[in-house]
DNA sequence: CGTTTTATGTTGACAATGTTAACATACTGA
DNA sequence: TCAGTATGTTAACATTGTCAACATAAAACG
């Protein structure tokens, strides 16, 4: 315990919570202006800091990003996690809405999605997956049963092998390993809302229409 | 006809031929070292030019992106062509194959992938699909059945929609609007290969084995 | 061949950006 | 109060893409 969250407290000495505004106003300028447009410079002028403030709260602009990515995969996880807690709705019905709650997020939120799965800040991206969640990379390697036995899921990939399982627990969906049958799904969904985004599904003008012809193959 | 091809011919007077030099370092330096790595300085260092020489062939660093990803395109047609002309094999079989290459494409260039298909350079991958692939254009605007009577298809994505239309002919593939279901196909090969490329696939080990499992879906 | 025009390559400079060192200030705790 | 720490500022530097001015080789043409 060398160290406690005090910085974080709304009250403050010199800025304010300088750490996370930095955070923040970067995620809005990722949703305005696209990945290119966060600097340094640029965000320490939003702020009315000097551009070399940002150091003494991250190491370099990398740090920062893994900050801003790992606040991304905690806003994805929010938009999905709502489908799966409505237990009232019938469980395929949550089923599809996760999905199609995902390719929204995404095409609602194209820079940031890109900036979660594309090929920038991959070593930072990964990072945050091995590192600040741990339950999905122990997940995604194997160790599945452990993982979702042991505590509550946290994340989208979580929810989604549980909610499969209940569905074949219930006889609703087809057998096979879940860990596996989540993967293809996400597969297909995140090459939705890939292709959705560079727009490359301009045929039908909408992705729901895509999504609930690809919701029929599972 | 106020120009032509000949400052692409193999005699040359400086250096050779710079132009097509600088396309193919590219492609080297991508492969090698990822997009980052790409800099017109090492470019030069590597071609023992200087810095500025690109500046008679490109208008600019974008621009030779845009020559690079048009590159990169003509090679995943390339190596999804073979399996397509192969009519001595059956069809459905062909199809398989041809999903196969592709996310086999994917994974043996993963840098030249995410940048086909990644959020960098996206207004120049824009224009080479708008300008230098009209085809292709044309068939994402729901002008398919012109597109695909007039002339052979020359890359992937067509390849794909006619192989499906055969397919279908011959009572072998569901029914159903042709390029919305390449789409639908393509959109779970480009998300298979992507998060494969990502490490995501980790827990088979292998893309085949989940490609497989994907192919049963269609 | 000699001259002119065009194509191509070089050098030096500039602005933007991430980063660091040295210094300055404000808060904290004894 | 005062020392220590956390936070912020300023000035400088290296890297990168870009451009202007200059230089040279090839081609065109009399």
């Amino acid at each position: 315990m060398n160290k406690v969250n005090v910085s974080k407290k709304s009250d403050s000495y010199h800025h304010g919570n300088l750490k996370e505004s930095l955070i923040a106003t970067s995620l809005e300028m990722l949703d305005e202006e696209g990945l290119e447009a966060i600097t340094l410079r640029e965000l320490a002028s939003r702020l009315g800091t000097s551009r070399s403030a940002i150091y003494r709260h991250f190491r370099g602009k990398n740090d920062l990003m893994r900050a801003v990515i790992l606040e991304g995969f905690m806003k994805l996880d929010q938009a999905i996690a709502p489908h799966f807690d409505h237990t009232e709705i019938p469980l395929l019905e949550r089923f599809h809405d996760m999905g199609a709650s995902y390719t929204a997020f995404a095409t609602s939120n194209p820079n940031l999605y890109r900036l979660l799965f594309g090929p920038d800040m991959s070593q930072e991206r990964e990072e945050v997956c091995q590192e600040e969640r741990p339950d999905l990379h122990k997940l995604l390697n194997n160790n599945a049963d452990d993982a979702i036995v042991e505590k509550e899921p946290e994340d989208a990939f979580h929810r989604l092998v549980k909610i499969i399982i209940e569905a074949q627990q219930k006889g609703l969906f087809r057998e096979g390993d879940p860990v596996l049958l989540a993967t293809t799904i996400w597969s297909l969904l995140h090459g939705l809302a890939m292709l959705a985004i560079d727009g490359h599904l301009s045929v039908v003008g909408n992705v729901e229409a895509i999504y609930e012809m690809n919701y029929k193959l599972l």
